[in-house]
DNA sequence: GACTACCTACCGAACGGTCGGTAGGTAACG
DNA sequence: CGTTACCTACCGACCGTTCGGTAGGTAGTC
């Protein structure tokens, strides 16, 4: 009963680093906080990681795991292209406004924390998004389903609509996620003009 | 002529600072870096600012300050909503994407970084530009100009186009501000559809 | 079934170093 | 003589990390 308890531990100890990294961010939190949260003492986190910018590493791939298994995935066989952005836009703020997603959070917000071949890592997996972005709208000008428009200024403007909810999206506020998504992408598909 | 050298000293003092903060953050810039940049030592420094905190929040305060007499004040007088509008628009876009105003990127960047007080004056300031976006959007939706909108959601979706690109936008590429200001505008008012 | 060998998971204690901040002195200036 | 603008020297706290050691379990050997 032991060969999975060492990556079931490792993965609880990810879990309370990504809930404080989350509540104070990655400098503000020690790895004795870390330790204290999951009942340990620093040497014992230190027999599970060997870092703490691994450590970081390890929770920024998990994130983007998340994010390629909950908003990429369920897209990426949708053959019309307007469609396919548009459920991206979807499955993106949702994924965003869930509060449990802590690890998404923390990428975008320590998005210069990491150094040297792990921000590589990291940033290589985020460019691909932006590159699925761009190829979509591309699809979706040569069918001429949207306007034509520089394709990487209308994925970043895509991902600042959606990505920026992180700074002032409350899950106890007024709007639920559903209107939250449902607002952005009618705004970022029809502009404000009439 | 040293009634004004020493506020001068302060000001080139928060500049320096400003400049360390942004290119390696706040937690990751120590008083040791900021009183070398200066040339001068730790306690000297001590001499002219109370705390790390203080200073953080005075860099803040001037670059609200700046966004305040950049943005706001040549767009106050516009009588016209939607002009207005777009006015605020062109202008934060080029506020953000000049490199001079590490200020503006640091407040940003840094958003929870300050605790208690010192919080609460600068979220006071934010909240104010978000309360002037909320009231020219209703203003344009009560003149028939632009479509009936949630206008929280639309302020919201503007931050979002607009201060997303401190995050991506390099000075050194393909696009000048002047030509990002326009592409932004253009997506933000009109939209992807045709 | 006792013994040896080895493992994982952890702990207490300490390491060298850096942090923000300060006490107290000094030199220049008005 | 008082004020301003610094300096040298230092403090206590905390940082990420490491080390020696160990409890408890597993697997193989006689």
């Amino acid at each position: 009963m032991n060969s999975w308890t060492s990556s079931e531990k490792l993965r609880s100890i990810l879990q309370q680093a990504a809930r404080l990294i989350y509540l104070t961010g990655f400098d503000g939190t020690s790895m004795q906080d870390i330790a204290d949260a999951c009942s340990m003492t620093k040497a014992g986190l230190y027999h599970h990681i060997a870092t703490k910018e691994a450590m970081l590493l390890a929770i920024m791939h998990y994130g983007m795991d998340l994010f390629e298994e909950r908003v990429l995935q369920p897209v990426k066989d949708i053959s019309d292209p307007l469609a396919r952005l548009k459920a991206t836009l979807a499955n993106n703020v949702q994924l965003v406004t869930h509060d449990s997603t802590k690890e998404v959070t923390i990428i975008l917000h320590e998005h210069s924390t990491l150094t040297g071949d792990a921000k590589h890592e990291i940033n290589a997996r985020k460019k691909q998004y932006v590159q699925f972005l761009e190829r979509t709208i591309e699809e979706a000008i040569a069918k001429g389903q949207i306007r034509k428009v520089d394709a990487t200024l209308a994925a970043f403007s895509f991902l600042g609509s959606v990505l920026w909810t992180y700074k002032w999206y409350r899950s106890d506020g007024a709007l639920s996620p559903q209107q939250l998504a449902d607002g952005i992408g009618d705004l970022y598909f029809h502009g404000l003009m009439p």
